[in-house]
DNA sequence: TAATTGGGTACCATTTTAGTCCTGTATAAA
DNA sequence: TTTATACAGGACTAAAATGGTACCCAATTA
């Protein structure tokens, strides 16, 4: 499947709420409501976030959380490492030089491209992309054949 | 992490050691050692890529597996969805309108368009690219601001 | 100082993943 | 026709990741 966990997958819904209304402190049981998610579960995904510096929390009395920068600077691989840690298709395409089938595999440069590729990707989506009801623009695609590399991947 | 997991890598790996002897026939055994896997751990990996018509057996003396078609023609895509299942992010970027959230989520309209850029760009990934060892050639990732949208996702 | 709200941690249940084993069946060569 | 080879299929187990919950602490403000 190539899936998001599902606390991925909230993270996105909750950060898409708050952009959406990014004047605003939103409380856990806010975005619970809002979200249709068991509080403590967002509870927790909220913690992450703000981990990973996505958010900023103030406690008390009309506390609560809100972006910690504008949603055209946070990103979804932002939001993804926040929760699964880095993005990378295989263990060995973040650590290099730790697998020792690295001999016999033969693959694992070509796989690190194609990861950077989607990590790139990634990086190219925000959070405004994602919380905006309009189509979000992906960039274009151009056919394999038709590219001379080494110039994409710098 | 976004991760394949550990089989779909084997998989990975071992169709590219195929398809650089695409001549021969491929035992298991042999395979396992040039991998360096536990036999059935490969043998498991090759009977899903069976399955999922990518590789094609004959049993007996003298048996083993060879590639369906040429490497040219099998995708990062077919093989990661041998052994995953389609390749989609979300739960609901694969079945449409099976989610009870719909109405609170959001974001499902443009994370689906994410998963169908990282679709297209792993169906623009060939096994005979993974298994050379000359670098990839990445389709080129044009900035999100640069391009006008419509045209890209169709 | 009381009420509100997030922070941290630990825990448990479930699911997924990985790996193994066993038995059956097809094929080719002797 | 027999026998060795090699894949097919499925059941089973162990381990790990995931998701979800509960509990208590810390900070803030009225």
């Amino acid at each position: 499947m190539l899936k998001l966990s599902r606390l991925t997958d909230y993270a996105a819904v909750v950060m898409a709420q708050i952009a959406r209304h990014h004047q605003a402190s939103h409380t856990t049981a806010d975005l619970a409501e809002a979200v249709q998610l068991p509080h403590p579960t967002v509870s927790k995904t909220l913690k992450m976030l703000v981990k990973a510096g996505l958010l900023e929390s103030q406690r008390g009395v009309q506390g609560g959380y809100r972006l910690a920068r504008p949603a055209s600077q946070i990103t979804a691989a932002d939001i993804i490492s926040a929760i699964e840690g880095p993005v990378a298709m295989t263990e060995c395409s973040q650590a290099e030089g730790e697998c020792e089938l690295a001999a016999t595999c033969g693959v694992a440069d070509n796989w690190q491209r194609v990861s950077l590729a989607i990590r790139t990707l990634l990086e190219s989506v925000t959070l405004a992309h994602l919380a905006d009801t309009a189509p979000i623009k992906l960039p274009v695609q151009l056919p394999i054949q038709s590219i001379s590399l080494s110039a994409a991947s710098a």
